[in-house]
DNA sequence: GATCGGTTTGCAATCGATTGCAAGAAATAA
DNA sequence: TTATTTCTTGCAATCGATTGCAAACCGATC
C-alpha cells in the first residue's frame, strides 16, 4: 500500500488493474461518464484519490485534442515601458485567472515580446493551449489580424468599437473620456491636457470623448492641449515638467489616460507647489488600488476588470462551441475623489 | 502551395513527405540534432518555416516526459485579501516570466486558492509541468513541504533562513528590518511601529532586524508597537486610525512591511494632517513603482525581483540536473526618500 | 572490386489516455 | 426455459512525435 504510494508514476492501466476494472472503464469512471454505474464511479474515484492517481495530461491531451489551457498575451506596446509592471495590466490578469478557473481553464502567460510571431501557429496548432487572450491592442493590430484570419479562437481586451471579425472586450472608452472631461468642465476648468496618445485605439475613442465634451460645453479645443505620450507615469512627469518650463501653467485640468500617468502628472506638479485640485484638476483612468491612497486621492475612471475577464472567458468558449460572437462595451463610471474640483 | 498552408493540422509524418525525408529525420533536424547533415536540417527547418509547421506539444510531451512549462503558484496568505492585485506579487509574477522564457520555459499561472491541494500530483506527476515557482510561503508551509517531499522539483519565493529541504530564495529580511529602523533611529525616531504580522516568516525576519536595531541602540522595545495586521493597505489604514483613536499620535516612525502597507498608514496620516516625515517617519518594502510616485515619496527597502527571478528559475534548473541547490539570500538596498527624515 | 570507417537516414516501438464498437451480464418477457 | 431488451464493461485502434538500433550510403583504401 505505502510503496505503491511512493511509486509516483502509476499509469492509467496499472490503476485500473489496481481497482479491478479494465482501462477504459477507468477512464470514464474518473471523467463521471455516465455509461458506467455510479456505484463503480464513486469507487474508482475513491482509489484514485487513496492512490494519488491523475491522469497524464500529456496523453490526455494528444488523445483529445483539447488541452483547457488558454494563453494570455501581454501584448505590450513595443518599444515603450508600460511593461509588464503596470498595475493595471496585472490586474487584468488576475482577474482572468479566476474567471478561467472558475471554468475549468488554466492560464499560460505570455507577453508579445517572447513568443514567436505567429501566435496561432505557437500557441494552438502545437496544441499549447485552446485559445488566446490577448490583453491591448498595442499600437498594431498586425499580429492579431493575422491570428484571427487563422480561424484560431480568440478575444481581446480592447477598445470594443473597432470593426474587427473578432470579439473585442472593453470600457466605453468614449464615454469615458467624456465622462472625465465634462467632470472638469463642470468644476470650472478651463483649459484642459490630454495625456495620452491619440494614436492607439482605446486612447483615440477617449480623446474622440474629450472633443466631444468640450462641443457640447461649447468650448473650442486647442491642439496644443493634447499630449501624445507613453503609457507611463515617468514619460507623464517628464511631460508636465515640459510643458510648464515651455508654458507655464498654462492649463487647469488634466484628464490622464491611465492612473499611472495620473500620478505621474499628479507628482510633477506637487514638486512645483501647484494646488491639487485648487490649481489643476486630475482625473485618471482605471481604478487601480492606489487610486484612492493617493494624497489627494485621485478622481477617475473605474473599469470593471472582473466583469471583463468573465466576459472574455465567456467570448472565448462561444468560439469554442461555434456559437456567434460579438464585442462587448462595458460600462464606466466616474468615481469622484480629491484631485478634482467638484461641480459648482 | 497555398492550400496547403491552409491545411493547419499538418502532422509531422505529412510534413517530412513533403520535405522527402523519413520522420525520424524531419524530427532530428528540426530539434538541430548533429546527427542530421547540416544541410539537411537546414532545408527541413526552411520548409517548416514555409509550411507553418511546428510540432505537437502534446505528442512531444507524451513521448519525452518533458512539458518545459513551469507552475507558478502565488501562495496567498488564506483568508486575507493580500490578493493578486498586490504589485509587488505581480511584479514578481512579470520578472518570472521573463526569466523563464529566457531559458525555454513557458509559465503556467495558478495561485492557492484553485488548483488542488496536491500539488504534487497536480502539476507534476501529471505532466503539467515540469517544476514548481511558490511565490510566498503563506502562513504555514504544510502544502510545501508535502510538494517538496515528493521529490518534486520546486523553488520558493520567501525568507531564505528558513530552514528547509528546498531552496528559498527572496531577500534579507533581517537585514532589511534593521536598516529601515536604524535609519529611523538616525532620523531621531523613538517609538517605531511595526506594521506586519511576525507570526509569516519573512516578517518575523524582518521583526527580528527591528528589534535588534532598538537592542544595538540601546533602544526599549514595547511591544505594544507590534502591529500584527494582514498585508493590506486597508489594514493598515484602519489599524494606524484606530491606534491615534485609542492612543493618540503616540509614535514618531513606522517600518511597514510592504509598500501598500506603508501606503495604507500614510493615508491615514494625511488625513489627519499629522506631518509626514516631520511628525512621524515612514520607511516601506519593496520599491514598487508607485513608492516613487507618492507624495512624499516612499523611503523603502528595494528587493530586487528580476535578480531574484533568474537565481528561481536557476535553482530550478539546477534540480532538473540533479545538481545541488541551496537558498539564496538576495542583498537588499535602502532607498531614502522623502517619507522619513535624513540622519541629523 | 571488395572491404572498411564513418556519416546519414529510416524502421518501428513507445509514451498513456480516450472512445467506437461489440461482447457480456442482468433483467424482463414470452 | 429461451428470447429479447437494457445496462455495463472491455477490446483494440488511435492521437503525433521521439529515438535505439540497424540499414544504406559515400568515398577511400587495399
Amino acid at each position: 500500500m505505502y510503496t505503491l504510494k511512493k511509486n509516483q508514476k502509476l499509469t492509467l492501466a496499472q490503476f485500473a488493474a489496481l481497482a479491478g476494472v479494465s482501462t477504459s472503464t477507468a477512464s470514464r469512471a474518473l471523467n463521471d461518464n455516465p455509461l458506467i454505474k455510479q456505484t463503480t464511479r464513486d469507487k474508482v474515484q475513491a482509489l484514485a484519490k487513496e492512490y494519488d492517481y491523475s491522469v497524464n495530461a500529456a496523453a490526455s491531451r494528444l488523445r483529445t485534442q483539447k488541452t483547457n489551457v488558454i494563453a494570455v498575451i501581454l501584448n505590450l506596446i513595443d518599444n515603450t515601458e508600460q511593461s509588464v509592471a503596470d498595475p493595471f495590466l496585472l490586474k487584468v490578469v488576475g482577474d482572468l485567472n479566476k474567471a478561467l478557473n472558475a471554468k475549468g481553464y488554466e492560464l499560460l502567460l505570455s507577453n508579445s515580446f517572447m513568443a514567436t510571431d505567429n501566435w496561432a501557429n505557437y500557441f494552438i496548432t502545437s496544441k499549447r493551449a485552446d485559445g488566446l487572450i490577448i490583453v491591448g491592442q498595442g499600437k498594431s493590430t498586425e499580429k492579431i489580424t493575422a491570428a484571427a484570419s487563422t480561424g484560431v479562437p480568440l478575444v481581446v481586451w480592447g477598445d470594443p468599437t473597432s470593426d474587427t471579425h473578432y470579439p473585442i472586450v472593453g470600457g466605453n472608452n468614449r464615454l469615458g473620456g467624456y465622462k472625465a472631461t465634462t467632470h472638469l468642465i463642470a468644476g470650472g476648468c478651463q483649459r484642459i491636457l490630454f495625456l495620452g496618445d491619440p494614436g492607439h485605439a482605446e486612447m483615440s475613442e477617449r480623446h474622440a470623448g474629450y472633443k466631444q465634451a468640450h462641443q457640447d460645453a461649447n468650448m473650442n479645443i486647442d491642439p496644443a492641449l493634447t499630449m501624445p505620450i507613453d503609457i507611463t507615469s515617468k514619460a507623464a512627469y517628464t511631460c508636465i515638467n515640459q510643458f510648464i518650463r515651455d508654458h507655464g501653467l498654462a492649463f487647469d485640468g488634466i484628464v490622464a489616460i491611465s492612473d499611472m500617468v495620473a500620478l505621474g502628472a499628479l507628482k510633477a506638479l506637487k514638486e512645483r507647489y501647484v494646488g491639487i485640485p485648487a490649481d489643476v484638476s486630475i482625473v485618471g483612468y482605471d481604478d487601480i488600488a492606489l487610486a484612492e491612497l493617493m494624497h489627494p486621492s485621485l478622481t477617475t475612471i473605474r473599469q470593471n476588470t472582473a466583469l471583463a475577464a468573465e466576459k472574455m472567458v465567456e467570448q472565448l468558449i462561444a468560439q469554442f462551441n461555434h456559437q456567434a460572437t460579438h464585442s462587448v462595451v462595458l460600462d464606466i463610471e466616474l468615481i469622484e475623489r480629491r484631485s478634482s474640483r467638484t461641480s459648482t
